[in-house]
DNA sequence: TTGACAAATCGTAACTACTACTATTAAGGT
DNA sequence: ACCTTAATAGTAGTAGTTACGATTTGTCAA
């Protein structure tokens, strides 16, 4: 099983990153951690910190969702993780580093990957650029998906 | 004055678009309705709801939040307001109909307008174009506005 | 290894944003 | 002016998030 290979030496290295970002913020490396962000880098579901909670729970039955939601803030401050742009449901997190964009069904809140060099690579006006400390610079679509069309 | 004359004109106009809405929609033109709306598209500090209720209360003691809320959620759906993208706090609104972005300050929470012609003229991916049905596009930006830098 | 310290956790309570419900009010057509 | 019914005020309920104290447990140094 090559392909299997490949995504197991993928996680490790994603997981040596994790470690290397704790220690180098001088965070603890705990079970809880690992266990949350094990899952949402193995998860495409984008899922919300509730949801992150009920599938972590399962290993660590008594795990509290705080610990949940500070841990996924956390690890937005890392830069191992970003919130994806909403319009005032619950948080949804995202532990995919590649450079993509997103698009939510009003329907059903399902998420879906996409990417956009064409947007990748454009230009912010002056205006913005010389004035603000841009951080973070999205592409955001909102519409009906081909399930709910 | 011709400046404000024409600022009044423009207002005029624009209310007499709200009404024409919600004569079209079905949707009654109540004193409560036509107040929020004017709030709305006479601030241009994005308000959340809360904030529109608060301004919107001394003119009108007695109003509701419910109210603020269910009107500013029936005018996103006239499509005379939009929700501005965000990261999981309260729902912003703005009342601005020209195609224009949001950066937003991390620090201070203001939200600041700007156009992006590059953007606007974006080629979305055909797998996104073909599969779903894209209702609304925005160029989200976050960072640190310049007073809090 | 063991022990000490401090960070992280659990459990729970508090808080905020939003939504739902019911009795009452009032917009808009006749 | 009246009647119908949508919309509102007031309030209660729900969901998401944050805060706090007591306890646990990584991490480091001896």
């Amino acid at each position: 099983m090559k392909a299997d290979d490949k995504k197991k030496a993928e996680l490790d290295s994603t997981m040596a990153r994790f470690r290397a970002k704790c220690r180098q913020a001088g965070l603890r490396i705990t079970p809880q951690r690992v266990a949350v962000y094990e899952h949402l880098v193995g998860s495409k579901e984008h899922p919300s910190a509730t949801r992150v909670f009920e599938q972590v729970r399962r290993r660590f039955p008594d795990m509290s969702l705080d610990t949940v939601n500070r841990t996924l803030a956390t690890l937005a401050e890392l830069g191992l993780a970003t919130v994806i742009p909403g319009s005032g449901d619950a948080r949804r997190f995202d532990g995919d580093l590649e450079n993509h964009q997103h698009f939510r069904c009003l329907r059903c809140g399902k998420i879906i990957d996409f990417e956009c060099p064409e947007f990748e690579n454009i230009r912010l006006p002056r205006k913005i650029r010389e004035k603000y400390k841009v951080l973070t610079k999205a592409l955001y679509l909102q519409g009906i998906c081909d399930r709910c069309g």
